[in-house]
DNA sequence: CGCTATAACTTTTTT
DNA sequence: AGTTATAGCG
């Protein structure tokens, strides 16, 4: 206990890390120290002899977040700890798998499949049984697949499936075709890690004891994103002793699209009857005016677990808002404000911008290039997802597992070999007849002759190659063994012998690849991880600003956020709403909840009048989840280029007045309303006073931009209808509002 | 078999 | 708009 005595926590979290024994549901708010307290818990279970690591399963949202605790838990008790079974739920469900795989039909070198083999798999078998891929996308296919194994449906649940609730009457067919291949594949998707340790745990109830007897404190982070089948697998798991303490957030659920059950926290307590509820309702994180922002927004929701959120911090800026003409000019603004902050001498590191779709990180790293704001972007195009690392992993894959199919697949024109299309129809036919994997029928092809005598010599040597390297795992290392492959399979002359651009890049990847694997021990941990980790591992210490979406950025705090995108149809997202109504949109507001309590001290949340969408202008509305903002907290509006739109939207019965702070500033082209700072409590209500009379000043002669004219020169400007020559539409009388300085508009 | 021109689709979020 | 799948040609 002594370690965690220097942690000054308060009550409740030192309730909930001393209350070791029977059932624990830690109810902790955005920002309330929950891995603080998770940590303390561990280290408390440890240091008092309660158990010792091997006796810890621990279940982490992100490889990131076991690594974290993995470290502070070394640094309270001061020694490393090691043994413990700590991951997220696909990498102790591998672990426990590998164990056990022969009872599910795969051995323990199965390879995990990520998305893109998934896909080229179904693809295969729609083909295989005549099916239109336009009526029937192999993505939507590959969702439902994954939506059962969530809910820990195997194929035999599926078939007495009434077949006209599904959309294709075939697809239990295809689900059971799926499913053999994978196992004739040796492999496993991600679904599967969790679907075969249930079918392990039911159904052989001695392995199930041996794990009760180990595992004799079970703990799962960020339950409230947890699936039917994480569930079920913690139940089993836990059943006999019922240690089990569960942390989450019922706020924070934002992963009901991937099969999460908010419900599983939401009933914990029915779930284990003797469950004591721990909930931490104290904010260390931010200002006032923003838990403020997070929780006027929440509110809005229904079916939660009421939590306040509390804080000691008595002053802080007002949540800022923007409004802008477009993305463009949001993320100049953006880039604006981070150099302003910067002066003034906070780090870039301590900043983030957190989006709602990936595509929207584009603007902000073209406009930070320009300003030369150094940033990364988090989760963007992971490393492994790029083509010449999988296909270097293609390689490693078919060395490492003979039976995988699909890396050969991949690779076995890669470089060019000269074997089409034609050979290679020829090669699934004879696996099919012989049942046997792609490599095997190879190498009958060659053996017994059959094919065009060329696409047989490159084959053989193919095979040889392969064979040789297979013969090298056991006597090199596996960084020096994929040198060799790169080299003499051609793979790394084929990129230094490519003309384009690019090149020069995907070699580097590769040698960074090859670096990467360095840090495991041999071919099978390495493999093991890239399947698991999905994540950008990337943890160089270097002060940038981020860029990542809302999803990514959970478990993270920044002193300064942007919030940019606040429209109707991107956030909410439209696709949220269409697919799941009310559910989608409270889901939705969950992710804003998010968003805001990632800010310690600066909150910004910005909107544009006009994005641009599959390359085509579109017009957006302010979001809804704007005016769910208390006007309280928030400071006048930055940059409005539509006011009366804006007004009108925020309140149409909008009684009070006008109080502004701060003075208007003419900025690059831009009118800026300064931010207001300081008192708190004060009442700001918004509109009136931003008409665009304030906003806009334009003189003859102004080169202008229309959003439906286009280009054009003002050559009368008297009071707010303005008479314009567009350079394509002609000369027309416009409404001020509707114009932007063309110099603004790139 | 491999290249090029055209069509079609994209962008919700990810372990 | 930019990428990526397909058809059709050489």
């Amino acid at each position: 206990m002594s370690g965690i005595m220097g942690m000054a926590l308060n009550n409740a979290q030192l309730e909930a890390a001393m209350t070791t024994e029977g059932p624990l549901l830690i109810l902790a708010g955005a920002g309330t120290g929950k891995t603080r307290v998770l940590i303390a818990r561990i280290a408390h279970i440890l240091s008092t002899g309660r158990a010792h690591p091997g006796q810890l399963l621990a279940v982490t949202f992100t490889n990131k977040a076991a690594q974290e605790i993995k470290e502070r838990v070394a640094m309270i008790l001061q020694r490393p700890v090691e043994g413990w079974w700590l991951g997220t739920f696909h990498a102790l469900a591998a672990r426990l798998l590998r164990r056990h795989a022969e009872i599910v039909g795969l051995t323990p070198q199965f390879t995990i499949l990520d998305e893109d083999d998934q896909l080229r798999l179904i693809k295969q078998l729609l083909q295989i049984e005549n099916i239109d891929d336009q009526k029937l996308p192999p993505r939507q296919v590959g969702d439902l697949f994954a939506r059962w194994k969530d809910k820990g449906l195997s194929p035999e649940h599926i078939s007495n499936m009434s077949p006209n609730t599904l959309v294709n009457p075939k697809l239990p067919q295809l689900y059971t075709m799926y499913q053999q291949r994978l196992k004739s594949l040796n492999s496993c998707d991600f679904g599967d890690l969790l679907l075969h340790n249930l079918h392990i745990l039911s159904k052989q109830p001695e392995i199930l004891s041996q794990y009760h007897q180990q595992f004799r404190f079970i703990m799962v982070d960020e339950y409230q994103d947890t699936n039917t089948a994480q569930y079920l697998w913690i139940r089993l798991l836990s059943q006999q002793h019922q240690n089990i303490c569960c942390v989450g957030d019922d706020d924070q659920s934002i992963y009901g699209w991937r099969g999460a059950e908010i419900g599983n926290i939401l009933r914990f307590g029915q779930d284990f009857p003797t469950a004591k509820i721990v909930r931490l309702e104290q904010n260390y994180r931010s200002t006032p005016h923003i838990l403020a922002a997070a929780s006027g927004i929440i509110a809005h929701n229904r079916d939660r677990m009421v939590k306040t959120l509390r804080t000691d911090i008595t002053d802080g800026d007002y949540v800022q808002l923007g409004n802008f003409w477009d993305g463009t000019e949001e993320a100049r603004f953006v880039a604006e404000e981070i150099e302003s902050i910067q002066r003034r001498g906070e780090k870039l590191g301590s900043m983030a911008v957190l989006v709602r779709t990936a595509a929207q990180t584009r603007e902000f790293e073209e406009r930070f290039l320009t300003f030369g704001i150094k940033y990364r972007v988090i989760g963007g195009l992971r490393f492994y997802e790029r083509l010449e690392i999988r296909d270097a992993l293609a390689y490693l894959r078919l060395i490492h597992q003979p039976r995988d199919d699909l890396a050969f697949e991949r690779i076995i024109n890669t470089p060019r070999r000269g074997i089409g299309e034609t050979t290679i129809r020829a090669l699934y036919q004879s696996a099919r007849t012989l049942s046997c994997s792609l490599l095997e029928s190879a190498r009958h092809m060659v053996q017994e002759q059959l094919g065009s005598t060329s696409a047989r010599r490159s084959l053989a040597g193919f095979i040889q190659n392969i064979d040789h390297w297979r013969g090298m795992v056991e006597q090199v290392r596996h960084t020096e063994l994929a040198r060799i492959v790169l080299d003499e399979s051609g793979y790394t002359e084929m990129w230094q012998k490519d003309p384009s651009p690019d090149s020069s890049g995907r070699l580097e990847n590769l040698k960074e690849l090859v670096s990467a694997m360095e840090s495991f021990e041999n071919l099978a941990g390495f493999l093991e991880h890239v399947g698991l980790v999905m994540e950008n591992a990337e943890a160089n210490p270097k002060d940038m600003i981020s860029i990542m979406t809302l999803h990514s950025a959970k478990g993270l705090e920044f002193d300064t956020v942007f919030l940019p995108g606040w429209e109707e149809g991107l956030f909410p997202h439209q696709r949220a709403l269409d697919d799941n109504g009310q559910h989608g949109l409270e889901e939705e507001r969950r992710l804003a909840y998010v968003g805001i309590t990632r800010a310690r001290r600066h909150l910004y949340i910005t909107y544009a009048n006009s994005r641009r969408l599959y390359g085509t202008w579109q017009n957006a509305l302010p979001s809804r989840f704007l005016r769910e903002l208390p006007k309280k907290s928030l400071s006048p509006i930055i940059g409005s280029l539509m006011a009366e739109k804006w007004a009108y939207f925020w309140d149409q019965n909008l009684q009070s007045t006008f109080v502004r702070q701060g003075d208007y500033q003419q900025s690059k082209n831009r009118f800026l309303l300064t931010p207001a700072r300081g008192n708190m409590g004060q009442d700001y209500s918004y509109g009136q006073a931003l008409s665009s009379k304030n906003m806009v000043a334009f003189k003859n002669g102004d080169k202008v931009f229309h959003q439906k004219f286009g280009y054009g020169t003002v050559i009368d400007c008297a009071g707010e209808h303005l008479e314009i020559a567009f350079d394509k539409a002609g000369t027309k009388k416009v409404i001020a509002t509707f114009l932007v300085a063309a110099e603004t508009v790139k």
